[in-house]
DNA sequence: TAAGGTAGAGAACGACCGTTCTCAACGTCA
DNA sequence: TGACGTTGAGAACGGTCGTTCTCTACCTTA
């Protein structure tokens, strides 16, 4: 059976290509990886990757489509091993914390992408933005789970957090904002 | 008199150079604008561009020290035309709402221009970050003066704000920012 | 007026981009 | 075994980039 076995090697090699591209993408920049430099790092021929991915486009988008379902997976997997609904708010702040001090750590790849690509690229635009959506509404739910109405100063402090860490390369802007958040939940709560 | 009036015209090429490039770079992304569009948009010849600045990088960082210093001032006209040093912080985040609505608005110019160029360029890393301090350092100044310890809160509240407007387009951001700044002065205040 | 330095206009250069094409090697089925 | 469809390796293509060079025209100064 040749065609099962086909489609295996093209699953694996889709993986592994987007992880190679991921990696690239994310310590350079897009722009800055041409599409042989994927090519020597992965080790897969051009024509393949052409074969898997049409486009540097699609790539991108496909790169980003999967990091964005594993972050946000692996911040619920913390956030929901907490008990306690503020707790797990707080929780928030302690993964932003422990991402932005990962060795490598560049900032967030949807604001950089959007940074170099949003106005070049509606479908990089349009994955960021979906990507912030959900991140954004993944928030909402843990929020609203403890009855206060702060979705919204959350949302904009995480984001503040991890686009300053992202600058100044400093993690500790995912601690101030988690003092912030206590200050929020207790100032509402009276 | 021929020098001085050479460098007279020299200011002014620069300046028209500057505003050129800098409505291009941030309303296209800087590296989707060529130099030769920097030319035509211009009108300057391109042996006259790299006199006034001798590489495309330059041009850049000259790009984004002006807007900093105006971005600033602006900002500082505005809030301390305010009386009270509460009012003054919040009048931080009207001013925000304001540029956030402005047509044509796509985000801060040096978030995105890190995004682009912060893994490739040196020079561009740290004029970002001396933006983002100097900035910092501006609202410390301000939230300091209403005693009470709130800068990093406040601060990352308006990146936060920042960064989510230039990405959905949705200029409220600045306004949920404003209500939590309102939240942590009452909050902090008993 | 004659000579010389400077500036403008744009062609040219080398490098690199994303993408496609060539061509030889190979594995597969009649 | 022999023909064929598919693959891999990488050369090649058209385009664009940042930057430099050419060459003509002019303006200045003696």
């Amino acid at each position: 059976m040749p065609a099962p076995a086909t489609e295996e090697r093209d699953r694996l090699d889709r993986a592994a290509l987007l992880d190679t591209a991921e990696a690239l993408f994310y310590a350079h920049g897009i722009q800055a990886v041409g599409m042989d430099r994927v090519r020597e790092a992965s080790g897969l021929p051009l024509k393949r990757i052409y074969r898997l991915f049409a486009t540097k486009e699609d790539l991108v988008v496909a790169v980003l489509r999967r990091r964005d379902r594993r972050w946000r997976e692996s911040l619920a997997a913390h956030v929901e091993r907490v008990a306690g609904p503020r707790e797990r708010v707080l929780a928030v702040f302690d993964w932003l914390a422990a991402w932005c001090a990962e060795p490598g750590f560049r900032g967030c790849a949807w604001i950089n992408a959007h940074g170099e690509l949003g106005a070049a690229s509606e479908a990089v635009l349009t994955e960021v933005r979906a990507h912030k959506r959900a991140f954004h509404d993944q928030l909402s739910g843990w929020v609203r789970a403890t009855g206060l109405p702060l979705t919204e100063p959350v949302y904009l402090l995480a984001e503040g957090a991890i686009v300053t860490a992202g600058i100044t390369g400093d993690p500790s802007a995912a601690g101030h904002a988690r003092k912030a958040v206590e200050a929020l939940l207790r100032g509402a709560a009276d």
